[in-house]
DNA sequence: TTTCTCGTTCCATATTTCGGAACTTAAATT
DNA sequence: AATTTAAGTTCCGAAATATGGAACGAGAAA
């Protein structure tokens, strides 16, 4: 039922998730292929621009990928609504703001705004997470349908990324409960120790969940409970901002 | 010596840089392959993420790219090092900033710095231009080892992209020779008409041009000839500082 | 309801990949 | 300079795999 050519010859090019540069025998090793069939394979991507000789002999991602990225994230609508939105809320509250989208059972950051604060918390645009841990991914499970998101907690198999992940699925249902009724989501060293999220949802004309808008800081700037309930109202506001730009019209759901 | 269902599936991905989504029927119209191979294909494309299915049945390009594109934009040390300086310049002279490396027999936009201002030229990253057309690219051609350009010049079919395109072989060489000799390159209305660039070579240890720096803005702010004199002093230095920082030494061709 | 159209599955055919082995090249070692 | 090693590259018979016609299913349009 499926193309296993194109799923070995995909799988070269993941290995590059974790290597900058691969020499064929180190694809080899990596993928279990035939010397001659993995050396066939990665010409084949060469040839189509896909991966590129290094001058040391081996490979790497060709600048294809560039032009692909750009396309993806240009067609990505929301990150234009966003973007100045997420500028502002940065520019009120000094922290990061990320923007974050559902892709199958992980959250994916698809855009964000840095701080300039000498300790920030720094997020990769396309860097994976998944939707049980962290603020901003948890918001986008708390709003998914009730069907398909206790289908995802009862298969998940819950990962401890840092100290404060939620493991327990009974407690995951509650906070997930609470971000339901309050609006908002707050995470503590849940992806990475000492850095925190609060996290609100970003809906459409349908009142669909769409996507996930974060502030994320270490640790220290999100414990005082004053400074808190205003990063709050203000991660809320612009959820909310951006939810009436993407066509939501309050009190339609 | 090739792997023929690589090069057809990737040919499957290469149709969303003109579409952004396809149906399988759509797909089998443009590769001309069998609609069962088209369909396993791109199942398994899907599958590994490089493609996703859309809410009409179609495929678009996954969000994998993004997470790619990241990986290649991140990897190519020159962007850190030129980003400051690009960022520098465009302030200082208010006309955008484009980072420009080559690519096989292509240049690739790597970087930019956009301006604010309500005439301007943009550019996405990721772009591709030919060596021969618009100043940053052509300063590119300009420095590379005179072999490799003759011989493209030789096999260049030269495309007249706007009104100023250069397509005489033997002018293109006057003006590369005049590149080299002066250091910097100009074009009006050469990749789109009404936009003008300046372009000046980085270097590295060795005294190879491994980029290219460019201000690009409309043709009506590149008219000047005092004016002109300014940015061209201002694009060269900064692609010396540029330079500097990749470990080039003066005097040390 | 009927008729299209498009996506999906089936399966025998044969094209294509596979993969061991031999060859080539370049660098490291003696 | 000769030898060894380790990498990439090419060759070709065997066999696994993709092919693609046909038939099926599902959903939309007439």
């Amino acid at each position: 039922m499926s193309n296993k050519t194109v799923l070995k010859s995909m799988e070269i090019i993941k290995l590059f998730f974790q290597h900058e540069e691969l020499t064929l025998q180190q694809i080899v090793k990596q993928t279990n292929l035939p010397k001659t069939s993995a050396h066939r394979m990665a010409e084949s991507l060469e040839e189509m621009g896909f991966l590129q000789k290094t001058n040391e002999g081996g490979y790497k991602l060709g600048l294809m990928f560039l032009q692909l990225g750009t396309l993806v994230a240009d067609r990505l609508d929301i990150r234009q609504l966003a973007y100045p939105v997420m500028k502002q809320l940065k520019e009120e509250t000094g922290e990061a703001a990320n923007l974050v989208i559902r892709d199958g059972d992980e959250a994916v950051y698809i855009e964000k705004v840095d701080t300039s604060e000498r300790v920030r918390v720094y997020t990769q645009i396309g860097r994976r997470a998944p939707l049980y841990g962290g603020a901003c991914p948890r918001i986008l499970l708390a709003f998914m349908p009730e069907n398909e998101r206790e289908r995802f907690i009862d298969a998940a198999d819950i990962q401890a990324y840092a100290s404060g992940t939620v493991t327990d699925k009974t407690r995951l249902r509650e906070i997930l409960q609470f971000s339901r009724e309050h609006g908002y989501s707050i995470s503590h060293s849940e992806l990475e120790d000492y850095s925190s999220a609060i996290a609100a949802p970003i809906m459409n004309h349908k009142g669909e969940v769409i996507a996930g808008l974060s502030l994320v800081g270490p640790e220290i700037r999100f414990q005082d409970e004053q400074h808190l309930q205003v990063l709050i109202k203000k991660i809320k506001n612009a959820a909310k901002e951006i939810s009436i730009l993407s066509g939501w019209k309050e009190g339609a759901e």
